[in-house]
DNA sequence: GAGTAAGATGAACTTCGGTTCACTATCTAT
DNA sequence: ATAGATAGTGAACCGAAGTTCATCTTACTC
């Protein structure tokens, strides 16, 4: 039952093409960016557009996967550095920190996947997000520096949330007064965690 | 130069039709509520619709305005109850949760602002809300409540990003994890506020 | 190096929703 | 009661954006 042979070179390059210039675009014209611009930023026709892509939907539920996937091995990666010996708190401020980043820069990408039908979000790479996370806040709990109520929803429930369009300082200070919330530290700890 | 006599009884009963209308559609079936039926569920004509706000854009706006208008009202009303000899940390939570609820509800008003391009704001009702905002602070740092590096910037920050498509356990929830960023209370104090 | 299936092209089509405007109805000042 | 401005009506207009498809090209197979 090996069938379907494999696509053709140039079939592939496209694709990719086409990714990064939907990614590109949507991010820099927001959810308005026409498919005809996409692919003339891809240097495509639209047609080409199409086959790989039958709908406007598709499209942009693809960028998105890729985004979440992301967001997934960073979470991944921040467990991975509890063995080496790094403070579970940390690791989390800094993970929720490139998440806001990344979000910031998804923005337009986001609000276009709501805009059309919010998709099937890529579930396997959520899963792992999930459970890359509930490890890292029950070491933090462990610490002592996680409050003992905080589960992986309350992340998911802020960080659904982070202010995208906002310049970099307000989504620092904002990161800063979240994180008062989930940790037993103060403020100024916040900003300057023990190295 | 009194030019401008007063304009006609049917012409304001119509202009608050629309509105209401507006309101409604907009919150049920999201920015992609069309003028027509809007202008249906008015009970008028396209054109009538027209006549009151010369452009979708414009017709977005001023619901947005009613609903700033609301906001500035109860933060007023906040900071006068102090004089009642209300605790200022109870005013401030009992006042966010009401935006946090009407947020909540015109989530998609919101979005149709953005959608379109984010407008002039009421500068008048939002300067009201902030001075009303920035008192209510003031006392509940005075009474040792709020961390001193509270600001109404912070406040904005966090409730421009209140959950809207949340349901309301959620939205407690979140709710809950800001105030404890804020205050300089533990969790169980800000759902049991002191009667 | 043919032959052929997979892929690419882009002009044309369709749909959809905001907007217009010539005309009619209604209110209000005299 | 009447005039004339003010407001309301809704079919038609228009442009934009997603999508299709008949045709041409190109990469792979034998």
């Amino acid at each position: 039952m090996a069938q379907t042979r494999a696509p053709r070179a140039d079939a592939v390059r496209n694709r990719k093409k086409i990714l990064d210039a939907a990614r590109e675009q949507i991010t820099l014209h927001g959810p308005d960016a026409g498919m005809d611009e996409i692919a003339a930023a891809a240097g495509v026709a639209v047609g080409t557009l199409y086959r790989h892509f039958p709908t406007k939907t598709d499209l942009v539920a693809a960028v998105v996967a890729e985004y979440t996937t992301h967001v997934a091995e960073a979470a991944e990666a921040a467990r991975e550095r509890l063995a080496s010996g790094s403070r579970a708190v940390d690791e989390i401020s800094d993970f929720l920190a490139h998440v806001t980043e990344a979000t910031a820069t998804n923005h337009a990408v986001k609000a276009a996947a709501r805009t059309l039908g919010a998709d099937p979000v890529d579930r396997d790479a959520e899963a792992r997000a999930g459970a890359a996370l509930a490890a890292l806040i029950q070491a933090g709990q462990a610490d002592g520096d996680i409050h003992q109520d905080v589960t992986v929803d309350d992340i998911y429930l802020l960080f659904s949330t982070a202010p995208t369009d906002q310049p970099p300082a307000a989504r620092a200070r904002w990161l800063s007064l979240v994180l008062t919330g989930l940790t037993t530290h103060t403020r100024t700890a916040n900003a300057k965690p023990a190295s």
